[in-house]
DNA sequence: CGCAGCTGGTTACATCTGAAACTTTCTTCT
DNA sequence: AGAAGAAAGTTTCAGATGTAACCAGCTGCG
């Protein structure tokens, strides 16, 4: 499709050209990540009724319980209101357990109910088949270091933020 | 930080295990192009009181005036919905410019102003700027392997989306 | 020509989302 | 022990977002 030639000495990346959204990083991840979660959204909420946010939820306690919100927020890289939200879903739904914290009065033990984990049998290999199709063709060394580097992007840009960006200009 | 083995020989896609959230490719494309997206938008919030979709704008008619809104749809891969909300939005600050299109009375030709072009050199390069940083110390050759492992991921989540992925179960 | 259907753009509405304020429980310091 | 401050969770509010209905101008066919 795209006429851009194959570069053999790659230009660096400090003596830039001129920006083209078409070839900007924080542009295509961006788009890349909404194609992504659009199609598997979409499908979680069809099949399962299930928001994202949910569907992570359920994917952490599936392989880990119980845990607490808090402990949630950390997994899931979500905000605590939107894991409160998501969690008071599934309770709705007694697909989530919530008991008491014996060692901390505020919070609460969560974990997945017998529906839940029917419900989560379900959802994991589903994730996994749609991972595989999105990936399909590719070798896993490739999709390793893919992850690599979305993990290091991540930082990244989280010590950017924090180290307040305005400093770099 | 993490307690993850270094895992040499890369587990078969095909044959998966159970999945872990943290290890979920469309998970952490999620969560990566969410902190990068954060960081920018902020950074262009606070110096120039642009939005997401208004910097987009901004981008692709700096380098290819003028379009139509339809156009900017396609090239920005944002809903017409939100393309007119940031084009409100600029207009107001008369960073753009809005002529009748000969060719079609329903649209408009889209342009920078001066001013908007004023704004413009400064903001491509502070995009720039961030990209760079981003990605200090990655060779230019991994990181156009990077981009086109996005786009890959984009068309391939887009195909399965239209060719209803409810067929691949 | 003129009507049916389409397409670019706009508006309205219902939802989602996150920041900030608030409550309760825990921790620390004197 | 008691007060000050921090942390977990909840609620509230304002802003962003997308779907669907809507209007106006274009296109194609009888």
């Amino acid at each position: 499709m795209s006429s851009r030639p194959i570069i053999i000495a790659p230009t660096p990346l400090s003596t830039q050209r001129r920006l083209r959204l078409d070839d900007y990083l924080p542009y295509r991840l961006s788009v890349a990540a909404n194609a992504v979660s659009q199609l598997i959204a979409r499908a979680y909420v069809d099949r399962f009724g299930l928001t994202v946010p949910q569907w992570r939820l359920m994917a952490v306690l599936g392989e880990n319980s119980p845990l607490t919100q808090q402990a949630l927020c950390g997994r899931t890289v979500m905000d605590k209101v939107t894991v409160m939200r998501a969690e008071r879903g599934l309770l709705q739904r007694r697909l989530l357990r919530r008991q008491p914290n014996a060692a901390d009065g505020r919070s609460h033990r969560l974990s997945l109910t017998a529906t839940g984990e029917r419900m989560y049998a379900e959802v994991a290999p589903l994730a996994l088949k749609y991972e595989a199709l999105l990936l399909a063709g590719s070798d896993a060394l490739e999709v390793h270091r893919l992850e690599q580097w979305l993990r290091r992007l991540q930082q990244a840009a989280a010590a950017l933020s924090d180290a307040g960006a305005g400093a770099a200009l």
